[in-house]
DNA sequence: TAATGACATGCAACAAAGTTGCATGTGGTT
DNA sequence: AACCACATGCAACTTTGTTGCATGTCATTA
């Protein structure tokens, strides 16, 4: 999403020590325009070095764990990954195509949601509060990809 | 969520034959008070009858096709099952417990998204907008459970 | 320099959630 | 009785992720 960050600052100030992996890690999902899964990761970074998926694994969560990085959950059954919300960074929704597995971010104001009320009123503990827009995309509307088009033009 | 529907009636209206397990199914999931995983819905059933994980599965998408059930994401790695928003069922917004894996329905007004700027500038097909609380219940706050609480004392 | 310890990574095995292909059962129609 | 459509069962597979343990790496200290 952003090519001014210091990503190896966001590591230290994380308190977390920098590798090579991890910030080849950070700096895929940090640099694409939209959240990406543990499964895209790993193929991207294996185009070009050899890692262990496990490694991504781990790596993903210690970002999360961190807030460095975000987990974003689609409406399929891998988890998405993007920068989290940060000075530079709003928080945003997003919108995740059901034909092609694609998830876009949205515009932070393109949706407003007032949870006041809630967080008076909930009697348990609120972290997060998730919007997503579910359905099909330009692209595969105009049926230029019938699935996983992604999988098979961005990646691989 | 209602023991006032037909639920006979809502399969014939989706054109679909009304066999005692699809009954059942339906009837686990309109009856109860919060959205049900898969799981959770094979071992109720499994309590009382002999069902195939797979025949729970294959139901469940059917109603989720013809708009009987609604398919909720969770921040886990379950899909939950609730009814389909209807006339006497409003959409309405989720909790969903990171600790115990519980997911509850919020009241449909609880949270007020404004969409409208979205609908009329997105390039794609909006189907769904989907809005969900992530943290901590209240009982796991209390200590009351550890980990997956529900599927030890609600159910099984 | 060698030993130590902390932590990052790799590897194999496992696990949960869901899907697929094919066989079998069932109920209505010819 | 023969047939068909479709519901269900069963085994095997896939995807996504996790766990335990072995190994590698690097800084610190003896």
């Amino acid at each position: 999403m952003c090519h001014l960050c210091n990503y190896e600052q966001f590591l230290s100030d994380a308190d977390l020590e920098v590798t090579s992996h991890r910030l080849r890690v950070l700096e895929i999902v940090g640099n694409n325009s939209c959240p990406l899964a543990a499964g895209d990761v790993c193929k991207i970074l294996q185009r070009n070095h050899s890692i262990n998926r496990v490694t991504v694994y781990r790596i993903l969560d210690l970002l999360v764990q961190h807030d460095v990085l975000e987990r974003i959950s689609s409406g399929g059954r891998a988890s998405y990954y993007g920068l989290a919300p940060n000075e530079h960074h709003k928080q945003h929704p997003h919108f995740y195509c059901t034909s092609c597995g694609q998830m876009d971010c949205l515009l932070p104001d393109s949706i407003s949601v007032d949870t006041g009320h809630l967080w008076k009123t909930y009697p348990g503990r609120i972290e997060k509060v998730q919007v997503r827009i579910d359905g099909i995309c330009k692209k595969c509307e105009k049926g230029l990809s019938k699935q996983k088009q992604r999988l098979n033009t961005n990646l691989k």
